[in-house]
DNA sequence: TATGAATGAGATTTCATTCAT
DNA sequence: CATGAATGAAATCTCATTCAT
């Protein structure tokens, strides 16, 4: 791969380093321009002079429009889920409410931290893009399939601490997830510009979801 | 939208019912396609084929593809609105529960029906297409808050008669639609082919955000 | 395909006798392109404008840049091998030797007429093309052999005739259309410009062939 | 082409031995790519892997891509000219039959070791090519019209002999190349892996150009 | 001198829209 | 009104060439 001896250092070269930067200068321009313009009308024009860069830039690091959008999401996609994983881990212990609370603020936090590409997320769930891009619209799809996994997961915790209906317990994860994503939508894409406190957001849904909107 | 007004007669003139029917076969293939191809990738040529008329006629009837598209939309926005309100005028004196029982089973007949177009409105609620339909792309938004207002009638009148809990009637429309939502999406687009009794799940449904999933 | 009824007359509409004036224009007008300019460096821009019509229009007519070759190609070679299967015909019951000049007089006569064509056709032996064009760059050679063939039924009765040696009948063909090959390049190509009587050539190329050059 | 004279001692120095060794890489590399690919797909990129080198380096040795053709022609037309030249002074003083016979096989020999670069030289006797390299393009006409010279001088001597026609001489060496090509093409091209004993097919082409086909 | 990432002009192709028949 | 061929702006992608390290 690299004839290049690594002169003394162990750590990347100076242009491997430069390297990088640009790649991830185009994957934040890419973000901002999918998300502002939408899938399709994101152009590469567009996300390059975004990036500072020339159109044939984005060739250099990314095989065509929609490697460009598969990295993107594969990139955010790893965060996110590391995120959720260390939000588990860190109430281990804890018992089923709490676990659920932690996971509800860990998917909140990083909703909003990347609201924009929040958007193309969600909007990948029904969107008709198989044309456009083959492979990479299949990924909003497993994100969320891997998200339930997690939110499943804790529900079934639930169910052992007697803490859940058995006879609600295959609408619990899903519709759980669509008060969340109702709640983010809400928050982060219809009011991006308000400063909403979502820790006591997430502890209203939290009660919702187990009491219910009855008296 | 009907330049000349009806020769003599009393009713439509033939040429005038012709034309009506022209229409009409449009706003069916539109629907087909838009759905099958999602909004971006429908040609108004897949639409005039499906159609079984020449381009040229379909700008005979609408102006442009935005035209197009937001005739689609709003012909069946007024299809479902009607539904709607129908069964909340055959409720009209029902109490509460069986007034939100009444809409939800309406809504997601309507959303069967209308599984594909279905697939179009939901998708606007976050598509970016401001671009592309700088003026159909709000009929999407316009048509949830027309159910929303429907939906937090019905909530206000379960309040008044203390059948919901005050402390979260802000969020109740809000989170029921997002179970809606979540429904009617793995009904009728993730399972397209499953056939579904939708009363029962529209009762659990019921159940579910009157009583929570908690024990 | 064709919902039109042919209201009176059998023949093509005048909506289709425009279509095909048009198709004719481009596939002239590529001709004179592709031979200019050379198979790679030929746009299509510079086809259309040379046949009058917009970028767009080339592409209602031929499916992409290829098609339009192939188009071009398959044309042109219907009409050389009428040509030569004609003069075959008209030659019928003559002798070899009478039957040969028939057809190299058919061929260079041909040549000349599409001396643009053909320089494409004879480079066509041996450029490398594959790449950009996979299916039309296999063309020339299938015209050559057609043409080969047709020179090996000739070569077949000189054997019979007792005109040709038994030895050198391997040879024959190849060699006779090298020479071919040779003198249309030199007269049309190389001199395009000089006015070549080339029924003596023909007439001297083919004592050559059978006599040689020795004394 | 060396911008510095050797600074001290006879020979050239090491470094422009190094450098010379790149230049010859290069060369290489670019008679493979440019016989494989063709002169058009034939990318920068490719002949730098290819010689294992960075693109830029091409660029230190030769000032662009036409540059880079032009020097690969030029050095192989100096050793094929090398050869003939060669093949004709050992056989300075036989009669005409053998001279013939010496710089046909010297030519065949050379075109088979070259079998790769040959195909772009026969190639460009007719590619239109001026576009993309001006120059470069001239020179495989110049390396035919060499070659012509030569035969031609013996030729030439034939007449003096008497051993040609002098009615076919304007056509013999015309004739003689293209029958050669014909020859060499079948050989190295179209049949590029048989193994074939070109110096019996050598004799048979004399004998076939001085007696002809015929009985 | 070697390197290889950045550059950007330019090529092909698509498709909403027009308009003569 | 229906027709459908023509239009051409706009998008994606390629690749020869440059130049800072």
């Amino acid at each position: 791969m690299n004839r290049r001896s690594e002169s003394e250092s162990a750590g990347p070269s100076l242009r491997e380093r430069i390297r990088e930067t640009t790649a991830q200068a185009i994957l934040g321009a890419a973000e901002e321009v999918f998300a502002d313009q939408g899938l399709v009308s994101a152009h590469m024009g567009d996300i390059a002079a975004r990036a500072g860069v020339a159109v044939g830039t984005l060739y250099n690091h990314f095989k065509d429009r929609e490697a460009l959008l598969a990295g993107l999401l594969a990139a955010r996609r790893t965060e996110m889920l590391a995120r959720l994983d260390q939000a588990l881990r860190e109430a281990q212990d804890k018992p089923f409410r709490e676990k659920l609370r932690a996971l509800l603020r860990a998917k909140l936090s990083n909703a909003q931290e990347h609201r924009k590409l929040f958007h193309i997320l969600w909007q990948g769930e029904m969107a008709r893009l198989e044309e456009t891009f083959p492979s990479a619209c299949r990924m909003p799809a497993e994100v969320l399939r891997e998200i339930h996994v997690r939110v499943e997961k804790v529900m079934k915790q639930g169910l052992r601490e007697g803490e859940l209906r058995a006879d609600m317990s295959d609408l619990a994860s899903v519709l759980f997830m669509a008060m969340v994503r109702a709640l983010a939508v809400r928050a982060f894409i219809l009011r991006p510009e308000a400063d909403i406190d979502f820790t006591a957001e997430a502890d209203r849904l939290l009660e919702f979801f187990l009491e219910g909107a009855g008296t």
